[in-house]
DNA sequence: CTAAACCCTTCCGTTGACGTGAAGGTCAAG
DNA sequence: CTTGACCTTCACGTCAACGGAAGGGTTTAG
């Protein structure tokens, strides 16, 4: 599929798709026309890539996780045993930032009120 | 107190606390020789400031907020019936966004696995 | 009285994830 | 064969919350 129906499908922009491929997270194939070629499973990546840049994550970071997600969608990754501390830590982050998050919303709720 | 006072108090800096001022976070008086003059409250401010900031609100939105959470700690706000929707929607965005973190870091669960 | 430490304003720099044209090729339909 | 939608690569703009340096007054400890 072309830039254009893979945008579409994921809710995002050309340019966006663009960008993640300058990061590294994506790797189209070409057209004879240099238009670029997305193959299916693409649809999976990318979401998995705004989930996790919602989730605070940088792509540089997403680019490492990236290979240890294979195609299938509920997929565990055995073979990437060097990131285990890296991910240990986005985790934690992750927790902090909710428990942050929880904490204004009770602030919000006090003025609130009534 | 001066603002370097008020930023060892609050874990912040200076410059941090100018710019909330450029923002309209903070007003505090000024001696005749320029400096800066904190009130002692103004410790408490600078907390709910943080607070907000990493809750994702904008200096805009907490501009707004502050006037109506007067010096006392817990104090609910009852004069600023205004802002209620505009704060409803913000405690909405927050609970989006803490379900999106959760939903991430259930996905870096699945990654980590064993 | 002097030196260190603190403060002032002004202004430009940073970071990340894109947005926004500009100038031009490509492709399916009428 | 031409419109119009889609694509390409630059390359600069944006937004938020500050960081940092320049150039110069102020306060305080010794």
């Amino acid at each position: 599929m072309r830039i254009g129906e893979l945008a579409r499908l994921t809710g995002t922009t050309p340019r966006a798709l663009r960008y993640y491929e300058e990061q590294g997270l994506l790797r189209p194939g070409r057209r004879q026309s240099g238009y670029r070629d997305y193959p299916p499973q693409a649809e999976h990546t990318v979401r998995h890539i705004q989930l996790l840049l919602s989730a605070g994550l940088g792509t540089a970071t997403i680019a490492e996780i990236l290979p240890c997600v294979p195609d299938g969608a509920t997929v565990l990754a055995p073979k990437c045993p060097e990131l285990l501390d890296g991910l240990a830590r986005e985790r934690a982050r992750i927790t902090e930032t909710m428990a942050g998050l929880a904490a204004a919303r009770n602030v919000l709720d006090r003025i609130i009120g009534a």
